[in-house]
DNA sequence: TGGGAAATGGAAACCGTTTTCCATCCCGAC
DNA sequence: GTCGGGATGGAAAACGGTTTCCATTTCCCA
């Protein structure tokens, strides 16, 4: 003979939809049709019992129950780089009011780029079993794929392995954006402070910079490109080499708006004036851009579209249409950070 | 005689314990005694044998049949007003690296200071059956509770009703050490920019301001009030109203860094310098304060620290230990957004 | 009046775990 | 020789829903 298992102490034992079907008088079968909206037809009189029942009783449905039957549990996982980042803040925004109204929950997860945190929240999501996932802003390879199962439908948000859908921008036509908005105020000397050597965003933004310079024909060696991370943390020290060289270069270009503003304080304690001196571009036009002094002219990356774009794309996966490969623009927001070059100006 | 079931064709079926269980020749209970890691004894060989097939089959398990069983989820629900706002971001993340070693997941939820929406969330997160609640910067009143059916443990962020634990910063101090800080610079005429007027976080600050004032024998007369919210809309327009006042203020606090940082752009656009002209204290100290120009002088509230807490006392509660209420201290980071009043100068 | 279809409702299996009872077996102690 | 007890392992009952089969009615139409 099996056991009485006997209920765990610690948390009384909510209404269930049997004590919802006893004190209506019908069979939990009856319950459940009513109370999720099958099909299956039942009386106006059986309804409005198991109705009045459920309000009487406070019944709230358990989902876990739910969804071991139907395999689904309407929740998906996300996984980003860090949400005190502005950028991915905005995106976790639209991810989360797109899931909303489709009854979708978010389960957060912040990797820090740490393939080994990426693996571990992986498994911990599968044993979830949440329905899907949202990815940005990191690797997703093989050995990942490898703990989905390949069977998980995944969306990505920036890039990632080709044969997973993704909702990106085109980072190497923003770089390019960037750097032309420069050539095109008279500036030649423009150096490139990339993001960290992992990330292909990064990379792609570096393209668009070398891309738009040899087509304007700058000569190769007015290239400069210095690794800076996505966070201000070093930016003094690499500013300083800037104003180093000789000749200085009159323009450049940020890895994204935080260090932006990172590298205009640290020109102005350099004693350089941005613009007047120095020209500077962000990435993202996160919030804080347009009110800092001076505002910040930056290429905008549209995180809460791509968030929500993910979702769609994600809920479009579940219901079985094929997604593949989204495209947002950028846009270019000249604010106050940038201006012609002045001849007799300039850091040299 | 009941139905057979026929499984959703769309997911297909991972290896369950009772795969595991066959492959190793034991039984399901033996099985689950070793991958759970139960306190009851197995042999040596029998371990491995689970243990191989359970590799063998990349057996992942199904933590909604565990849950079920157990009454407990290892998710806790999370309700912010924004995470596009630094400050909560900094909360989350601190709630999420304090959740993670636990193996907890975080269940978001963005409320924009919504009851409709709060309580939208509520029901989800309880048919979810997560463990417990962290609430931040939301009302938690009657209604809510009556949701939660008061049987949920539920610590909350910032300021909540006197029967839940609560872990916040005094932000009356946090007010008035602002304030003491402008006065001891020589200012007497400071205005202060309230958030919005729901929030009793805004409210304590407007009560420390009033305090600091009245204890330095300011006249009353000097006090002075506008609601501004906690973003940046409306800034120009209520920097311009301040303007007008005759004899207009010198110093001037604002709701948090997000909107100090737009009133020194209002300022500036004004013709005023900060600091020479106003001094403009903010709060929070978000991550962009001390990189923007002139570097903001603000209140720092741990909002890391204070996400960190708030799982910790909610861990607490969950192990049986009572929680109470958690201060944590608020510190005043001088930089370069306040001086010392000069008498020659001022907006007047 | 008969017959097919639609409306209505219940019994019970099933989802994948965990855990409680036993049932053995084996060991040393008395 | 038997008895207490620890080690080991299995059967089966839960957890709380959903859904598949039926089993009845009821209804409409020929």
């Amino acid at each position: 003979m099996g056991a009485r298992l006997r209920a765990a102490p610690r948390r009384r034992r909510s209404a269930t939809i049997r004590d919802v079907a006893r004190r209506a008088g019908v069979s939990p079968a009856t319950a459940s049709r009513v109370l999720s909206a099958s099909r299956h037809p039942v009386s106006e009189r059986g309804r409005r019992r198991v109705l009045a029942a459920a309000r009487r009783l406070g019944y709230i449905p358990n989902l876990l129950a739910r969804s071991l039957l139907t395999r689904e549990t309407a929740a998906i996982g996300v996984l980003v780089p860090d949400v005190s980042n502005p950028y991915y803040a905005g995106v976790l925004r639209g991810i989360e009011d797109a899931a909303g109204p489709a009854r979708r929950t978010v389960i957060l997860c912040n990797t820090d780029r740490d393939p080994a945190k990426l693996r571990w929240y992986l498994r911990a999501l599968m044993e979830r079993r949440v329905d899907g996932l949202v990815v940005a802003g990191g690797s997703f390879g093989r050995a990942e794929s490898a703990i989905t199962g390949g069977a998980l439908p995944v969306v990505m948000i920036g890039r990632g392995p080709a044969r997973l859908p993704c909702v990106r921008v085109d980072n190497v036509a923003a770089g390019a954006l960037a750097t032309r908005h420069l050539l095109e105020l008279g500036h030649r000397r423009i150096a490139c402070l990339a993001g960290p050597a992992v990330s292909t965003t990064a990379a792609d933004r570096v393209a668009g910079y070398r891309r738009a310079l040899r087509e304007a024909g700058v000569p190769a060696a007015h290239e400069v490109v210095l690794e800076a991370g996505f966070t201000p943390a070093g930016v003094p020290a690499l500013v300083a080499r800037l104003l180093a060289r000789e000749p200085a270069p009159t323009a450049l270009l940020a890895p994204n708006d935080l260090v932006a503003i990172a590298v205009v304080r640290a020109l102005h304690e350099q004693g350089r004036r941005v613009p007047e001196d120095v020209s500077v571009v962000g990435f993202d036009d996160i919030p804080v851009a347009s009110y800092v002094v001076p505002a910040l002219t930056t290429v905008a990356v549209p995180a809460y579209a791509l968030g929500r774009a993910a979702v769609e794309a994600l809920g479009g996966l579940l219901a079985g249409r094929p997604a593949g490969t989204v495209v947002l623009p950028t846009e270019l927001r000249v604010r106050e950070s940038t201006s012609v070059l002045d001849e007799r100006r300039g850091l040299a």
